[in-house]
DNA sequence: TTGTATGCGTTATCAC
DNA sequence: GTGATAACGCATACAA
């Protein structure tokens, strides 16, 4: 089968012309002269002729393919994200490979390796957890392949980023718990090195401060996994070590879950006693009982933005050998519901 | 800088040996003298050389990189089928791209005719529910390209597939909720035309026979998005249509989700008032409350089974151009917890 | 307007 | 054990 598929150089030998001026002809060249042009789309869409791509890459040095590389993938918000940047990569006649990083920087390091030995024209990564200005993302810099990365990013690494200003979100987050009275606030975090979980922490102390509120470290508890389970876990640990604590600010709406399921388990009134706000807008957020109040950040549209970037990065380094390290951050909301309406 | 990227030749005229040498010794091949090997792969790994794909590709007639379509993204179980796919990919040095149909049989074509065209190694399609044995699915297998379809599959395209047993596992639900003494049972079926949804249909109404109980079709209510909203405004209707329905058995989680939302809202107590059961066994469904009974659905499992699958026919018709059609079912288990606990 | 010639980097055949 | 040579299909600089 694959052996009839036809070529230019056969489509050229059916009509006695060169391969050229096949070749020119379906590119839509304007030094072809019309009937010869006409005979050869003819012929070709008869034949059923596409190019053969691996020619057309090997030739051009370009695939039209760009790898992302994610923590995770059953995962809303990753999830969201994947959906847009496939989308919009669609759009604009790219594919695009998917790889999970399972938050670790030796997969993540090894996935880099793949995608370049591939020749993807383009990456972008959200970081695992243990990532930061590693070697790994230095090579994409060295090697001068269009990078962007988005949501979960390094300061360290001067390329293109699509972000939300999570210290803002977080501030948010805590005013509105602050707003509806809470007195005693305490904080879930993500793991430690994460720029995302260090900004929302940040957001956290300045929204007690701006209120006067003392910050009390003991309030502070960090995530490893930001799991379902460390939620309702933390919730636990809270309610006993700060049998006062009236709010929780939750790193994302899954850990926020498990705080729920544990408040509720215990018949602990949410808001009354405690208030709860998650971060992220996860569909399930509106479905869960109470209905949860959290942070809409927009996963979707980070993602479709994160491919133009690339996009834009992929031309501008094809013409004028630049990248661009443009950082465009996206607009967060604070979306109220019952968890903090007291 | 990509100019400078070293290739065989490049290494063949610094050592003073032909290309074809360094070829046969990177690649392991005995013809080589020992020491030539060594003082190749010692250059090489100097150089950093990497074959460029781009040229393996075209030489080979190989891409290692394979397609994925899919009807959403955002969805736990699909996610799932993703993760094991690509996780056992990965394993097998093979990348994945992924397409999203949105459930529509155009989009799916044109990712069949995109996928097809950049000459993936092969494709694995879980289809959208508008597509049955549809033209451009059987182009994959004219075109001799391996092929595997996953849990949403079509009987009339023989080749091969990784499934559950649908029937069984619908029948498995509602003959649960008949052993807890639900007598009157509804059905909020998937869409006309998928075999899944059909064939959990068809569960449903041999575990009424199997009870005696009589099938009433104004009992089966079909979705068309399988959506939330459909699940809470069907169990609306079903409450105001049949006040004395003791159970329902949704065509998956979400919809289930919808349910419980409805009945609680209204104090209908589940499952004393009204069982319920739902399908997959979605990560929140143990987060949900009450808890819902459902039907454990191997979606990572699947996911890389599938890609197993495809493996082998790619080897397979490699070497023998023959096509394996092999049918693997995986095994579904009956998840008992509060919504169906009378 | 058309065609000739060349090269992209790798692999495979075959002669030495 | 080694190397010359061809071939994969396409795109383009240049010649005619």
């Amino acid at each position: 089968m694959k052996s009839k598929e036809p070529t230019l150089k056969y489509i050229a030998e059916e009509l006695n012309i060169s391969t050229t001026t096949v070749s020119k002809a379906l590119k839509g060249y304007k030094d072809v002269n019309a009937k010869t042009r006409e005979k050869v789309i003819e012929l070709a869409k008869l034949l059923n002729y596409t190019p053969n791509s691996f020619a057309v890459n090997f030739r051009t040095n370009e695939s039209k393919i760009i790898g992302l590389i994610i923590p995770e993938v059953v995962h809303y918000f990753f999830s969201s994200v994947i959906n847009g940047i496939i989308a919009e990569a669609e759009k604009q006649d790219y594919l695009v490979i998917i790889l999970q990083s399972n938050e670790s920087k030796d997969m993540e390091k090894k996935q880099v390796e793949l995608l370049m030995s591939k020749r993807v024209d383009g990456i972008i990564i959200s970081l695992s957890n243990e990532s930061n200005n590693d070697e790994h993302l230095e090579t994409i810099l060295q090697k001068e392949i269009p990078f962007v990365l988005i949501d979960k990013i390094s300061k360290l690494i001067n390329c293109s980023k699509v972000i939300i200003d999570d210290r803002k979100a977080g501030f948010d987050a805590v005013n509105h718990l602050i707003s509806v009275g809470c007195k005693k606030i305490a904080h879930i975090r993500g793991p430690v090195n994460p720029q995302n979980a260090i900004d929302r922490f940040m957001g956290y102390k300045a929204a007690l401060e701006k209120n006067n509120i003392p910050f009390d470290k003991s309030l502070v508890y960090t995530c490893e996994n930001v799991s379902f389970d460390e939620g309702y876990n933390f919730a636990k640990k809270i309610v006993e070590d700060h049998p006062d604590v009236d709010g929780i600010f939750a790193i994302t709406d899954l850990v926020a879950f498990g705080v729920l399921t544990y408040l509720n388990e215990k018949n602990i009134k949410i808001p009354e006693q405690i208030a709860v706000i998650g971060f992220s807008n996860w569909f399930m957020s509106e479905v869960i009982s109470p209905k949860l109040s959290t942070i809409e950040q927009p996963g979707f549209k980070m993602g479709s933005e994160s491919f133009l970037l690339l996009k834009e990065e992929i031309e501008s380094m094809k013409k004028e050998n630049k990248r661009l390290s443009k950082i465009v951050t996206l607009e967060t909301k604070l979306i109220i519901r019952e968890s903090t309406k007291k």
